[in-house]
RNA sequence: GCGGGCGUGGUGGAACGGUAGACACAAGCGACUUAAAAUCGCUAGGGCGCAUCGCCCGUGCGGGUUCGAGUCCCGCCGCCCGCACCA
């Protein structure tokens, strides 16, 4: 008998899907479509196994929704703008488009032995010109709806490179290539309007009813909306033409325990006091040394500067508090200063303490009979706002409330003694695009010096990107923005005036590439962003997957520039929300095996330079033994990282498929490990066998006994695997594969009924290994490919068993078990549960307190 | 620091609030074989006992709700993701 031999039948199937055009994707309103996404990758050069997780899932849902007769739609392209190109070529010369462009061709022949269900006619990457054009259309769109502006924003200097610096850049203060001091300069820059949004990107969350809770949820937070007061606490004296300081609190009714006023180093009246004071002016500039992330604000030691200012208590003009100059006060919130209430804030108390500034409670718990916390040396009381308090110094609602009754109550009084207002805030500020760098899509406008800045007409797109500079390709190891530098790129006519003019050198922030793509795909080779025919017909993605790091960022924008793209006519109404479905897939992890060397530090050793010994997992060169820690994150300087390419060669695509699809459930990370690959690829083989053999053999009836307990099998494992798929458990559906899989081996049934059950396996196996499958398909006899036949349907009525065995508690513990007629009634199954051996034994001819009985569940004696 | 998540045998993991450990890996024993590989079968959370049967303990730690908690609630510990210029 033929062994499997996956080399064999993988690219003869691929080849027999491509010849049928199987997966090329068209319009067709009398079908219903399903359009799956994966997010895209970055095209870094080699594809990772964690890819191969994420796109074996996405073309398990196109292949199983096509089997059910929808009209897949299952693109692929690149997210191919970024600075990793410009890194590489900074570091070992070359150009970020031909870095860029070999790297997709790698990957692109990487993926395609894996056997995906993709419509390759449709790849693009982001980095082409047909679509970045396209993006530099919307960009002019949105300058005319409004949607974009310019301002002024700070981003990180590195004063050597000659260059702003990613967050992820800067590290400990310094510039990760020149190692300089980092400062802060600030630049015009656009902006996209999403805080304009905010209530509405905030209150539609409630309509994603299949996105997870927690990726909402985190949304929710990211977005903050909060309810507060602003106002104005009066300056003693006024300095540097400031008589008062705007405040916002969402904690009013903490006004009376107020100790200080901070403000933002970057606040307009820390700036105007550091022009005339040293200390001020020293204090400020170290803060500016730090990055401008907001981790890194948070997580610094908080550091404070007294500028010896004064501000009155708005309820009490001699109560004077002092003005404080705070790093960790940011500038992008309210209005970028605040007021101090230690008692009830952590980093407020933490400041108070270290600066010794008093500490006064305004509410305390009401178990303690309202005695105060924080004043001598406890930690800050902040309970949750729905819990109720006693208010020592409060001023407005009752003595006993929640927080949440004292903010609305101190809100009414400070609005109706004119101090301050009621305001609703969120957190969500607006999105800058504007990045000073070369591989990403120039930002379409012109700086005239007549006529300002000029958006850049239509029918002069794409503005593209220069690939050499005086006739050679661009050197990168020179410092600064080559756009910047370029001799003629930049040189233009004002699109207005039609004097010279100069373009803007600025691109845009890779997340713009990646918040239309999924757009884009319904209609790759159009002429405008999306095509009106098409696009409404393929739109929304009925099922995208991608990991949970994207679910702020990558999300949020999406959803902006879904909304963005319907005001300026690209995409239909009801596409604002353009992801129906959402899962966020796990990690793939991989044990590191390390040796220390002679000063103790680690050394890594890749996968095949290990085996095991007697259990010990050692070098295989030198017999050293090996420290094994499991389950890390995949890292090629951890040297633990497996080659897709290896793998697919070793044991063939659909091992690999298989493989990361088992064991662990798909939102949870998966460990690779060689043994279980090995596993993966004996069942496979097992599977092939056992069919190949039923094939064989004649298909004759068998005991009638022996063929209905198989076909019984073959319906609960249709109906599992089917529930499987459809809410993508598909570590389960697998196991029941691997049990129905021995079921089959073992059976007593006639070759018919065999027949039958090893096609429901094959086609149930097809979206988890659609080459096997195939081959098997046609192993059995059966004409055409196994991609077009319809997905088994189960019976309902061999699903359901005559006797059921009902496990019998006593007191909450299992402790036997009785096999009743399904539908036998209440009391009868708690009297055949009494009559049982371990509950008669134990009742001892007495009476049960009390008997549960859950219908087809259990039965629980009290005694 | 803030926000979100996760934690179950030697290992990956299963389990609508209802028999904890399905299914697999690794391990051990056996069958087949001249032998090996492959294949097939069996054992298997820990402990105890008057051992074909029964008891106790057990889902990161400590409490709680419930007839019943891996699952729900509160408080810790550890790890992972995000924090707006990484993609």
């Amino acid at each position: 008998m033929a062994r499997y031999a996956p080399a064999e039948i993988e690219p003869k199937w691929q080849r027999a899907w491509d010849a049928a055009g199987a997966f090329v994707a068209a319009p067709d309103p009398a079908r219903e479509k399903y359009y799956v996404l994966e997010m895209f990758p970055y095209p870094s050069g080699r594809i990772h196994i964690g890819h191969v997780r994420n796109y074996t899932m996405g073309d398990v849902v196109a292949r199983y929704k096509r089997a059910q007769g929808f009209n897949v739609l299952h693109p692929m392209g690149w997210d191919a703008f970024g600075m990793p190109a410009e890194n590489a070529a900074m570091a070992s010369g070359g150009h970020p488009k031909d870095w860029t462009y070999g790297n997709i061709a790698q990957m692109r022949d990487q993926m395609k032995p894996m056997g995906l269900s993709i419509d390759w006619s449709r790849e693009f990457a982001t980095c082409d010109p047909e679509y970045y054009g396209q993006q530099q259309a919307l960009f002019l769109d949105f300058l005319e709806k409004g949607l974009v502006y310019r301002k002024a924003a700070v981003v990180n200097w590195d004063p050597v490179d000659m260059t702003v610096l990613a967050n992820e850049q800067v590290i400990d203060g310094k510039g990760w290539r020149s190692g300089a001091a980092v400062e802060r300069r600030e630049l015009v820059q656009w902006f996209f309007r999403i805080s304009d949004y905010s209530e509405e990107l905030l209150d539609a969350l409630d309509t994603l009813d299949d996105w997870p809770a927690k990726v909402k949820t985190m949304q929710a937070n990211w977005i903050g909306r909060s309810r507060g007061l602003q106002f104005a606490f009066s300056m003693v004296e006024e300095a540097e033409g400031h008589d008062r300081i705007e405040v916002y609190t969402t904690r009013p009714d903490t006004l009376l325990g107020a100790s200080f006023v901070a403000v933002s180093p970057d606040h307009p009246l820390a700036r105007a006091l550091e022009r005339h004071d040293d200390g001020i002016a020293a204090f400020n500039a170290e803060c500016r040394r730090m990055g401008t992330s907001e981790e890194e604000l948070e997580t610094a030691e908080k550091k404070g500067y007294d500028t010896g200012l004064k501000v009155r208590h708005p309820f009490d003009t001699s109560w004077e508090l002092p003005v404080w100059i705070a790093n960790f006060i940011l500038m992008d919130y309210g209005t970028g200063a605040i007021f101090g209430c230690p008692a009830h804030d952590p980093r407020d108390l933490d400041f108070a303490r270290k600066y010794d500034l008093p500490v006064i409670s305004t509410f305390a718990p009401v178990e303690d009979d309202g005695q105060p916390l924080a004043e001598d040396g406890g930690p800050a009381f902040v309970p949750p706002k729905s819990e109720r308090v006693i208010y020592i110094r409060g001023f407005a609602g009752e003595t006993e409330q929640t927080g949440e009754e004292a903010v609305e109550a101190a809100i009414r009084f400070c609005e109706d003694n004119g101090v301050g207002q009621g305001v609703t805030k969120y957190r969500l500020r607006d999105w800058g695009l504007s990045r000073q760098r070369y591989w990403g899509c120039p930002i379409p406008v012109v700086h005239c010096d007549d006529c300002g800045v000029v958006p850049e007409k239509k029918e002069n797109l794409p503005v593209t990107l220069p690939y050499d500079e005086d006739g050679a390709p661009i050197d990168f190891s020179v410092p600064g923005n080559p756009l910047d530098r370029h001799p003629s790129w930049a040189r233009t006519e004002c699109p207005a005036c039609g004097k010279p003019a100069r373009r803007e050198t600025d691109t845009m922030d890779t997340f713009v590439d990646s918040s239309w793509y999924y757009a884009r795909f319904t209609a790759p080779r159009a002429e405008a962003p999306t095509d009106p025919e098409e696009t409404p017909y393929w739109m929304n993605v009925d099922q995208y997957i991608g990991g949970i790091e994207h679910a702020i960022l990558h999300l949020l924008y999406s959803r902006f520039f879904a909304r963005a793209m319907h005001i300026c006519g690209h995409l239909p109404e009801s596409a604002k929300e353009p992801f129906e479905a959402l899962f966020t897939q796990g990690m793939v992890t991989h044990a590191i095996y390390q040796t220390t060397d002679a000063e103790g530090r680690p050394v890594y050793h890749f996968p095949d330079a290990v085996e095991n010994r007697d259990g010990r997992m050692v070098l295989r060169d030198t017999g050293e033994e090996v420290e094994v820690v499991p389950s890390a994150k995949m890292s090629k300087s951890k040297k633990n990282v497996v080659d897709p390419d290896t793998i697919i060669r070793q044991y063939g695509a659909d091992t690999v498929r298989w493989f990361v699809l088992s064991d662990s459930p798909p939102e949870r990370d998966v460990e690779w490990t060689a043994a279980g690959a090995e596993a993966a690829h004996r069942h496979l083989s097992r599977v092939y066998r056992i069919v190949s053999e039923i094939a064989e053999k004649p298909a004759e009836e068998g005991a009638p006994a022996a063929d209905e307990a198989l076909l019984r099998e073959m319906h609960k494992t249709i109906h599992e695997v089917t529930g499987g798929v459809e809410s993508f458990g598909f570590n389960a559906a697998i196991a029941r594969l691997y049990a129905f899989t021995n079921t089959l081996a073992k059976s007593e049934a006639g070759g018919a009924a065999k027949r039958q059950a090893a096609a429901a396996l094959a086609q149930l196996m097809s979206p988890m290994t659609p080459h096997l499958a195939e081959e098997l398909w046609a192993t059995l006899g059966h004409e055409g490919l196994i991609l077009d036949a319809p997905w088994p349907v189960a019976d309902a009525a061999m699903l359901v068993e005559d006797e059921i065995t009902l496990p019998v508690q006593i007191n909450g513990k299992r402790r036997g078990e009785i096999t009743v007629p399904r539908d036998l009634g209440k009391e009868e199954v708690e009297k055949a549960a009494l009559e049982s051996e371990p509950v008669a034994r134990a009742l001892d001819g007495g009476a049960p307190k009390k008997v549960i009985v859950v219908p087809g569940r259990i039965v629980n004696v009290v005694l």
